[in-house]
DNA sequence: TAGTTCTTGTCAAAGATTGTCTAAATCTAG
DNA sequence: CTAGATTTAGACAATCTTTGACAAGAACTA
């Protein structure tokens, strides 16, 4: 599940415009539509924003946001898969 | 295993000076001394650079430090562990 | 065809990162 | 203790990246 295609398919389930979101968000519809297509990353803040705008389960959204900024950081990479894996375990070993 | 203390610890055990790693490096010791403190994230040409300068195998220190960025990415978030599943997820599944 | 919706390109402003310099702090040998 | 060497910290401009906004074009709809 992709962000951008997430957030598209949300607004129209709710019918709703790229107009009427963008001013949920307080931007224009150029940022919006950049969203849905994958050629802008929302930040933080509109991530919150969208959530209410389009009725998304927050941690949700916000889960899908951080693992998409995750799979750019180490995308294309030979060790990308070893990189995350040694993530994971550290962020784990920082629970206890 | 955190990057910085690694290369602090590789650079001891072959008994170079600051100094020397840097001028391997291309840059000074104070830079040097900052990635070894953890104040400032080696580039990825100096990574390279380093794993000859060291005697590190690459991939290994590549997959650290590419571990590190993923970790910065979502340290702190309530849902790191989550979002990083995902990603790992996702790297997988492009694999096939 | 006119009006609306969506997309694309561009740009300056804001923000983050980088390398380098200087000087202070720490360490070590004599 | 001192002198010299090594390491660290602070500051800064230069560079690179991200961001929001605008304008104009493309695609769609009635």
């Amino acid at each position: 599940m992709i962000l951008s295609e997430f957030l598209k398919s949300k607004r129209e389930t709710k019918n709703l415009l790229l107009r009427e979101v963008a001013s949920m968000i307080d931007t224009d519809t150029a940022l919006i539509s950049k969203i849905e297509k994958g050629d802008r990353k929302p930040t933080r803040e509109q991530i919150e924003k969208l959530a209410l705008a389009l009725d998304i389960e927050y941690n949700k959204l916000l889960t899908l946001w951080l693992s998409e900024k995750v799979y750019e950081e180490v995308n294309g990479e030979e060790m990308a898969i070893d990189a995350i894996k040694l993530a994971l375990k550290r962020v784990k070993s920082d629970k206890q």
